[in-house]
DNA sequence: GCAATCACG
DNA sequence: ACGTACGTGATTGCT
């Protein structure tokens, strides 16, 4: 998809000046020539290209008295002559977009706005086309579209207008935008509209009638003044109307391709800066700045500067056959999201600063044979591959290293290297947050990303030895190392989502939302609110004198749904409001949440953390693609919006019951094992031994309890734990426990010496190594310590799952890569592996997976996946 | 910024 | 007698 800016020229060169101007006084150069619109223009135009990151973009001007000026001679009347100090500017600003390689155009007669309308009529004509168009000039809103939207100037920032968001303000489709100033009127234009009308009258009318002129076919049907009003000025309405439609047939000599944005003429760009005496953007080009970082200049003599004990050197000089550490800077917390702002490299004897602008030219230093060492390899493909280029033998990730080492890993390198007392300025301190961001000199960017760079190249001996001592050195190097680059694609493919399919579910739930509130407040007699814990205790436990199932914690009442679910026969709103949370997280989290994290590819493209949970689990953020409902109920639902690429298939894969594979196979529970050899319903066979019952004897409450006692054994269980979750009295729970460990001897002594040699080191491990320190075994508090002990059980078998699915995810990938395959590997889920598979390769596919995942470790039991797929995901299910 | 709630394995 | 199952992330209300 080709992205198009369209930017109404002369509405920013207003605003910049008027935001600056007061009283006539306004900012000049030492010549005195008026510079205030070309500063905010320019900082504007800077934005734009930052956050938008346009393929195309045009700037138009207006030019001349317009036709309208002839239909209607006071059109735009009652405005003051433009002054003189901005009209000049105006020839000024052309000359930045040249330098800029930004395209600009105005032709006689018309104004910018019947550009930007004509370019974005063709724009809706085409498919490779999408635009954006910026003004802060509501008139425009009338050309939103399907492939357009308005990025709104406000005083604050930018407000970004798309369909979605102009009906739900307007109440009418985009084009409605004509007829609303038909009816209210624009008083800085001058166009009339209805005396008597404004906004939410118009608004209102129109969300009846839709249109002007099916308004004034229904004109009976209106009572009143506004009837009487409406009579009076039909003749001014439909002036107003012709006077508010943008033209959108302009004769243009260009296409859109012609509108390409070039990138910027430096030299050019720095004389214009020069001459309007803007040091401030001078100095953020890094130009004027004491460290040569500029390296477009072949001629600059190359420096040599020590700073603290950094060696820093042109990289002109750097050389490309030596190992070297490599650390890139993002300007945002979330990397897929973000821009590199500089990379610093570090070769063991000096520092070398590589601005993004310059990284064109030095795009082999990443695919050299030689080792390299980062810090966050998966960001660092990630961002390179923004520009398409491809790293390669980065052989340390110190990221990855301090995880598996147990230290706590951060985005930001300098808590690590605090530790390590290299005391480098945290990123937060420099660039601020994203909220709020801060403005840094390149010399700064290049200093901290240089010192980042050198303390990776610097530690990395030590963490290896580190690595080696624990056994954990082929864990780095044979899975987390390689996985990080099957996530970066896994990323950076990202997953096909139906939008569409997401606003009418998001329609649909809104409405059910709305039924369910009127009935809530009904019930309760007045009206608050329901997502309020607070109020709804009130109400239900005070107000409805509903009585409280439990002991009352801190004089506070918890709603969470296992006490709501206790008191569902009290009275009927309870079960209202238990329906009322689960729909709105479907809307709120899932509908909108989802929807709005598609990009402008269709796609969403998560974050999958890979040096966060402590067993060695993934995590997804941005969205989290590893809690999409599941549920009978509401899986289709959701998982339907998520669908394959053209000529392909959903497919995936699961492990069944990996977890209590890996506790029988670890804990040599020898009944258990057979039974899995068996390959029978393990749920059913549980029940049958712990209730001594044969098979067929087996009832669903039987299996429900044997599943529950099943699961409650890999998170330590207790028998009030148990109790709670099937609704039992402690006393039978603590029987179904008991009847377990006797049939399944062996368990309960794996589990003793678990937690004996956890105490003992003060760690567990997994069947990889994979180490987790549990500091809670050295804990005073009882409680603290017992939690410790769950830990100590659970952790070896969520770690080992997580190990092998890792494992088998590397080889699924290198096997893909082997063959050449065209099917990706989307999404991991702990225990499961979503691809988009092409048609052509699903049986091949097919037979790698369950090969691979079933072969890639071999344990007591056999491992087992079920393969599916679809059309979408929940087909796939 | 934290607590409560609920979505997943 | 204590208070209660492992690991996550996003949203919302409230201080």
């Amino acid at each position: 998809m080709k992205k198009v800016i369209l930017v109404d020229g002369n509405n920013l060169l207003f605003r910049s000046y008027f935001a600056t101007a007061y009283r006539g006084v306004i900012m000049r150069n030492s010549k005195g020539f008026p510079t205030n619109a070309l500063y905010g223009f320019l900082n504007m135009m800077n934005k734009i290209i930052h956050e938008e990151k346009p393929n195309y973009i045009l700037v138009a001007f207006d030019k001349g008295k317009t036709f309208r000026h002839d239909k209607y001679t006071d059109y735009k009347a009652g405005r003051n002559a433009m002054p003189d100090d901005l009209k000049v500017q105006f020839p000024k600003a052309k000359e930045i977009l040249d330098a800029m390689g930004i395209c600009h155009y105005e032709i006689d007669n018309y104004e910018a706005d019947d550009i930007i309308g004509t370019v974005s009529r063709i724009v809706d004509e085409e498919d490779e086309f999408i635009a954006t168009i910026i003004s802060s000039d509501k008139d425009l809103l009338q050309l939103i579209s399907d492939e357009v939207d308005v990025k709104l100037l406000k005083t604050d920032g930018f407000l970004r207008m798309d369909k979605q968001t102009f009906m739900e303000q307007y109440g009418v489709e985009p084009i409605g935008m004509i007829d609303l100033k038909a009816l209210m009127g624009d008083s800085s234009d001058n166009i009339p509209g209805v005396k008597g009308i404004g906004e939410k009258t118009a608004i209102n009318l129109l969300s009846q009638y839709q249109t002007l002129d099916n308004l004034y076919n229904h004109i009976d049907e209106i009572k009143g003044k506004t009837k009487e009003k409406l009579q009076l000025d039909k003749e001014n309405a439909y002036m107003s109307y012709d006077l508010a439609t943008i033209y959108r047939k302009v004769e243009l000599d260009f296409s859109l391709e012609d509108l390409k944005y070039t990138g910027i003429n430096k030299d050019k760009y720095v004389e214009l800066l020069k001459e309007f005496e803007f040091n401030s953007l001078l100095k953020k080009l890094g130009d004027i700045t004491g460290v040569n970082l500029n390296i477009t200049n072949p001629n600059k003599e190359s420096k040599e500067i020590v700073k603290k004990d950094l060696v820093i050197r042109d990289m002109r000089d750097f050389n490309i056959k030596k190992e070297f550490s490599y650390y890139i800077e993002v300007d945002g917390s979330n990397y897929s999201k973000s821009n590199i702002i500089g990379i610093g490299l570090y070769d063991g004897e000096a520092g070398y600063y590589l601005d993004k602008e310059q990284l064109e030219n030095y795009r082999n230093i990443f695919s050299s044979k030689n080792n390299k060492f980062t810090y966050d390899l998966k960001k660092s493909i990630f961002c390179l591959n923004k520009y398409g280029i491809k790293i390669k033998n980065t052989t340390f990730d110190l990221m990855i290293a301090a995880y598996l080492l147990n230290y706590t890993v951060k985005d930001d390198i300098s808590y690590l290297a605090k530790k390590f007392k290299y005391d480098i300025e945290l990123y937060e301190t420099t660039y601020g947050t994203d909220s709020k961001r801060l403005i840094v000199e390149k010399e700064k960017t290049a200093t901290l990303c240089m010192e980042k760079a050198k303390f990776i190249y610097e530690i990395k001996d030590m963490m290896i030895e580190e690595l080696e001592k624990e056994e954990e050195l082929s864990l780095f190097e044979d899975i987390e190392m390689p996985l990080s680059e099957v996530l970066a694609d896994m990323e950076i493919t990202g997953v096909k989502v139906d939008g569409d399919y997401l606003d009418q579910i998001a329609a649909e739930l809104k409405q059910e939302m709305d039924k369910l509130t009127t009935i809530i407040y009904e019930e309760a007699g007045m009206e608050f609110n329901i997502m309020s814990p607070k109020q709804l205790g009130d109400i239900l436990f005070d107000k409805l004198q509903i009585p409280y199932p439990k002991k009352v914690k801190n004089s506070k009442y918890s709603t969470s749904k296992d006490i709501l679910d206790k008191i569902i026969d009290f009275h009927p709103i309870v079960k209202k409001i238990l329906d009322y949370r689960t729909i709105n997280k479907l809307y709120t989290n899932y509908a909108v949440g989802l929807k709005n994290e598609i990009r402008e590819d269709g796609r969403i493209h998560t974050i999958f953390t890979q040096t966060l949970t402590r067993t060695g689990r993934l995590s997804s953020i941005s969205p989290n693609l590893q809690n999409i409902p599941a549920s009978e109920k509401y899986s289709k639902l959701i998982r339907t919006a998520f669908i394959p690429d053209d000529n392909s298939v959903i497919l995936s894969s699961d492990y069944s019951q990996v977890e209590l594979r890996i506790f029988a196979s670890m804990s040599n529970a020898t009944n258990l094992i057979e039974s899995f050899k068996q390959n029978l319903d393990i749920h059913t066979k549980t029940a049958s031994d712990i209730f001594h019952v044969d098979i067929t004897e087996v009832t669903k409450d039987m299996r429900k309890a044997a599943k529950a006692v099943n699961f409650g054994i890999l998170y330590g269980i207790s028998s009030f734990g148990l109790s709670e979750d099937l609704g039992i009295d402690i006393k039978t729970a603590k029987q179904f426990i008991e009847n377990y460990l006797n049939t399944y001897p062996g368990i309960q002594e794996y589990m003793e010496i678990q937690k004996k040699n956890a105490y003992e080191t003060g760690y567990v491990k997994t069947l990889m190594n994979r180490k987790r320190i549990i500091d809670e075994l050295k804990n005073k508090n009882y409680l603290v310590r017992s939690g410790g002990e769950r830990i100590a059980l659970n952790t070896p078998i969520q770690g080992t799952a997580s190990d092998i699915l890792k494992k088998a995810m590397v080889e699924i990938y290198d096997k893909f890569k082997e063959l050449g395959l065209k099917s990706k590997m989307i999404i991991q889920v702990h225990d499961e592996l979503v691809f988009n598979v092409i048609k052509e390769e699903l049986e091949t596919v097919i037979e790698i997976v369950r090969d691979i995942m079933e072969n890639t470790y071999k344990l007591e039991v056999p491992l087992k996946v079920s393969i599916e797929f679809g059309n979408n995901w929940y087909e796939a299910k």
